[in-house]
DNA sequence: CACTAGGGTTAGGGTTCT
DNA sequence: TAGAACCCTAACCCTAGT
C-alpha cells in the first residue's frame, strides 16, 4: 500500500547515531544532508530522524515497564527494503550465520531468553582489528565513544567479553 | 480483572462501516469524533475502531466464508514512500447490506520477500571509521552531541567499555 | 516559509480470552 | 484450534513556536 511502514535498518539506526555525533542532537536537516550519511538516509525526512533519536532514546533508559516475561525467542526477520542501498563497503564476507536470538551474558539454558536488537553478526575479528587499527591510526580520537561504538553493535553476544580480552593487548 | 471483554454489536459494526465510507480507513480518531458516530461508539478507542476493521477485512478476504461482500470501497493509493498519504475512497453506493472489502488495488509491496540474506554488516567498518573520523576532526566541539551519543549508548554492556577504555589509552 | 519539539494517532505484530 | 477483542509500541502525523 501506499506508505506501508518504513522499519529502521540497523544501517540506518548506525547512520543516525553517527550523524548525532557529528552534527548534535537536532540538526536533523543537517545530517539529512551531509553526504556522508544521505546515501543512507536518502528514504528519510528530518522528522524521521527526530522521531527515530525519540524512540531510541526512550530505549536507552527505562523502557522498563513492561519487559517483563517475553517469553519465546522469536525470529524477527527484517525483510530489506527494495535492494539499491547497498552501495556501502561490501567487504566482510560473513561467513558468520546469522544470530536470531541474542542472549543475555548469563543465560542458563532453561532461561528465558531476552529478545534483544536484531543484530547481524559479522567478523567479530573484523570488527576487532578494524577497531584497533582505527584506533592507533587516530590517537586522538574519543576512546569512549568508540567504545560505545561497538557495544552497540555486540552488547549482547555472549562470550565477548573473553573474545576481546584474548584479542586485544597493547 | 480487567475489562470483561466488550463484544461489538450490530449497531457499532454498522457504525464503524458507515465512518469509514465517510471519513476513510484509517481516520478512526476522525470517525469517532463525528457526532454522526460517537453517539454508538462513545465506548471505543480509535484503537479498538481500527482493530474491529481488522477483523472484518479478514473475514471479508474469504478467509473465513461467510458473508459475502458485495461492495467494496477500495482505498486508492499511489506513490511509494515519501509522497502525499492521501487516500482517497472511492465509495461505492451500496445496496444496503454492505460488507466493506478493503483491498489494494495493485500489487502488494512485500511480494518482494529477498530470502534471508543476511542483514548487512556492510557499512559497519565504515561507521566505525567515520565515528572516528568525526570525533577526531571535531576535537572538543560537539560535545553536547558526543555526550549524548555516549548516553545513548550506555545501555549497553558496562563491562566491555570500561575494559576498552582501560586497554585503550592515549 | 522551513525546521524542530513534543504531543497525538496509526499500523501491525503480539497476547489474552472465549 | 480458531477467532474476536485487546495490548504494545515503532513509525508516522499535526502543529505551535521559533
Amino acid at each position: 500500500m501506499g506508505a506501508p511502514k518504513q522499519k529502521w535498518t540497523a544501517e540506518e539506526e548506525q547512520a543516525l547515531k553517527a550523524g548525532v555525533v557529528k552534527h548534535g542532537v537536532g540538526k536533523w536537516r543537517t545530517i539529512l544532508k551531509d553526504p556522508e550519511f544521505s546515501s543512507v538516509l536518502y528514504l528519510r525526512s528530518n522528522v524521521d530522524l527526530k522521531d527515530k533519536w525519540r524512540n531510541l532514546s526512550v530505549m536507552a533508559n527505562g523502557w522498563s515497564s513492561r519487559e517483563k516475561s517475553r517469553l519465546s525467542v522469536r525470529r524477527v526477520h527484517q525483510v530489506p527494503r527494495q535492494g539499491e542501498n547497498s552501495m556501502a563497503i561490501t567487504a566482510v564476507a560473513p561467513s558468520d550465520e546469522e544470530i536470531v536470538d541474542v542472549k543475555p551474558l548469563q543465560v542458563s539454558r532453561d532461561m528465558v531468553h531476552i529478545p534483544g536488537p536484531k543484530r547481524s553478526n559479522l567478523s567479530l575479528d573484523k570488527l576487532i582489528m578494524e577497531a584497533i587499527t582505527c584506533l592507533k591510526e587516530n590517537g586522538g580520537s574519543n576512546k569512549t565513544a568508540i567504545a560505545a561504538f561497538i557495544e552497540d553493535q555486540y552488547w549482547a553476544l555472549p562470550g565477548l567479553k573473553s573474545m576481546l580480552s584474548a584479542k586485544l593487548k597493547f
